[in-house]
DNA sequence: TGCAAATGTATACCAGATGCAGAAATAACC
DNA sequence: GGTTATTTCTGCATCTGGTATACATTTGCA
């Protein structure tokens, strides 16, 4: 940062470009040869860094491509922690949901332009990419879990319990979607299933999993 | 197997002779040194093969310890599979854990042998291990589903929600127990805890997430 | 302009994992 | 028993992700 002005100076800006210039031939390369045929070194190449420089911006090769939805770990715990107050937090997790939805947001897989939906085909195919996928799970229920005890005062484990159900659902739907969308159905087509799904999902969360579920 | 008697022949049992000293020598040298400090060259040399050959008996490093809780990757889906004629699936879930628990089973995280507990450390503190064991849990989500579909006749998407959030739970249950342990709480002075925790935990799954719950 | 800190590079290196050709062990058959 | 065919093991080379070291360059700032 530069001292006389507030801007980002030089060295800051040209981190920026650097940081993109790799992820951009990384995603580029990875969407056209696939992800294990693609060494980092040619990623490095193709960016015109050499290899150390690249894992200074991104600790593993996962990295390069999931490192975009690095903010979206977060994302459940800070939906929690900015509800209405006197809203139960499923209520507010469901409401962002199914505004994801139909706002055809990536993260719920209901995305079906061809670069999204390419890239996610691509990760659901490589092993590598979904184990770096769960990790963010993890993070996620961990950030839940907070919000929900500091927000909501729900005892420890209560939260941890809910915490996880949450995020593994949502995961589910997620890929659910996901993995229709990335063998072909168009979103406009599979978005009322998707809706009902997310609902009836969100109903099974409140209501548990007794047979039959209390009716609405 | 031998064409003549029904008996496995010299070069089954000498595979199978294989495989334990492998594994035995991996697990050895890995409580030993720790898990990222020995190379599965040593590995191969402890148990007297070549390097390719450990990795034609184990896909990957990570396996030499984790194959030891394949079987349980079903054990879910078999529980439910099992389950008394009029049985909930969650309950027989429930006093399977249960039982779990009352008999140390290792796979509740409720076991105090050293040899366990220190594996057990050893897992959660290496990431590539945790990685792994997350694989586990998408197998066992996936045969639990199915294992639900079949013989209660849960639709498809109910059929995986439930299952995502029965086998995140338990997990979670687990993991918590195996923390608990793993930094020196004894097995006998955590039981009651565990016992309450699962009780709650199930109660959630059964109940659902509104607040309050109700009374049983 | 000059200097310190941050950043990038080249090179070598380590460890996990795979391909391949041939040797050794085992099973099957006569 | 001896022979042959198949499986299994081995040694070696090789690839790739990731890291350490030592050095060069760029940038911020006075």
């Amino acid at each position: 940062m530069n001292v006389v002005d507030g801007r980002p100076g030089l060295r800051e800006r040209k981190k920026q470009r650097t940081h993109a210039a790799i992820s951009d031939a990384a995603i580029r390369l990875f969407l056209e040869h696939g992800f294990n045929q693609v060494s980092v070194a040619q990623v490095a190449e193709a960016a015109e860094v050499s290899k150390r420089t690249l894992f200074a911006y991104f600790p593993a090769k996962e990295d390069l491509v999931v490192h975009r939805l690095a903010d979206h770990e977060t994302e459940t715990a800070r939906v929690v922690r900015a509800r209405p107050p006197g809203t139960a937090p499923l209520t507010a997790l469901r409401e962002h949901f199914l505004k994801g939805l139909r706002e055809r947001d990536p993260i719920t897989g209901l995305n079906d332009a061809p670069p999204v939906r390419r890239l996610h085909r691509m990760i659901l195919d490589t092993p590598s990419l979904v184990a770096r996928m769960d990790r963010f799970k993890t993070g996620a229920e961990r950030a839940l879990a907070q919000a929900l005890r500091e927000t909501a005062g729900t005892p420890e484990l209560t939260a941890r319990l809910a915490a996880v159900q949450i995020v593994a659902v949502q995961w589910a739907l997620a890929q659910d979607n996901a993995e229709r969308l990335a063998y072909g159905e168009p979103a406009d087509a599979r978005y009322a299933g998707a809706v009902a799904a997310a609902e009836h999902a969100f109903a099974l969360l409140e209501n548990g999993l007794r047979e039959p579920p209390p009716r609405r």
